[in-house]
DNA sequence: GTTTCTCTGTACCATTTGGTACAGAGTCTC
DNA sequence: GAGACTCTGTACCAAATGGTACAGAGAAAC
């Protein structure tokens, strides 16, 4: 039988849209097979866990990409100030100005949480206290740092929440200058 | 055959709570018997269209709550800073300070969305409007008054998004107390 | 009491669901 | 070339899916 010359990696972006756009319970697979190009057969050996651990793969590669992307620069970047900046410009390249949903946010709402709470509690827990540790770095008392960093992460799931509602991407841009603003502003 | 005596109206709140919980797709026919009591016979009497329907019917009660509950007051209420402090209240018992979320929220985020594109979009549109004429007559200029107004309805959505994913309802009280701080400060 | 209308349970339907089994094709190693 | 290993398509499975058909029970109207 022919090969498709597939990297187990190569397949994780593709699932990821396709959890995205359906949700861990309306993404059948039927739909998985279609959007990757592979039969059950192959599906299954690379995940013999099933859908479920197709769903851990593409979590556990987005937690990878927001700690070296997101969560490390928040900490590395000699300058609070730029560390901040970069963040949310690198957020909004992510989502697309919220053309793109947040897979955790959404798995975190429906009765998927069950499955993956850990996951999801951690990846937003990590990215509070990063971008806490930033602002405690720009020169907020511990409080307001903490506060705003909340906020800030709230800011942004709403704002996708909102893109995706309006279907416009200037509401994402639109909440994440002002989430932006909030955060340099002593 | 025995009657539950059950009137259409008094079905919307258990209907609400199995698409809340699982989504719609994931509200399989079985799980909403089991919640409402009732065979498939008296819920393909109630509801012709299925689940379609049936899904269509609690969003156009809970448009309706918001219109009569939040909405309108935010416009009628004659004090500014009154009508503004008490959507925040408002909103926050109505979501049970997190452990409720927003089903247009969430429909808005999976492929549901399609589905309901209209409903979910005058939704926001609505409670976005109403809020930015309240801040309008607080005395915030124009372009002011819409951001902070779409801001506010994010943080809303973002609180529920991260007061679910991290379980803990003080978040949720947090992010929505900052952001009627920022509605109210001139 | 009869009729009518509203409601309800059961049985049924085709389709789809997630998952398994397995033979075989490609590729690599020796 | 033999053998092992990786990958893939097909066929199959029991269970669940949304939806339909329908007989009959309860209550109300006459």
């Amino acid at each position: 039988m022919a090969r498709a010359i597939t990297e187990k990696a190569d397949l994780l972006p593709c699932l990821a849209e396709v959890f995205r756009d359906y949700g861990y319970e309306g993404a059948s697979l039927a739909l998985i097979s279609q959007a990757t190009g592979l039969g059950k057969g192959s599906l299954y050996h690379f995940f013999p866990g099933g859908k479920q651990e197709m769903a851990e793969a593409v979590l556990a590669e987005i937690d990878a990409w927001f700690t070296t992307s997101i969560f490390t620069p928040l900490r590395t970047t000699p300058k609070a100030a730029h560390a901040i900046t970069n963040m949310f410009a690198a957020t909004a390249t992510y989502f697309q100005s919220g053309q793109k949903i947040c897979l955790l946010g959404l798995m975190g709402l429906s009765e998927t949480r069950d499955r993956f709470a850990e996951r999801i509690s951690l990846y937003f827990q990590h990215w509070i206290t990063a971008l806490q540790n930033a602002l405690l770095r720009l020169g907020h008392n511990a409080q307001k740092a903490r506060t705003l960093a909340i906020s800030s992460i709230a800011a942004i799931q709403g704002a996708l929440v909102l893109a995706r509602a309006l279907n416009h991407t200037d509401t994402f841009n639109t909440v994440l200058a002002q989430a932006e603003q909030a955060c340099l502003t002593l």
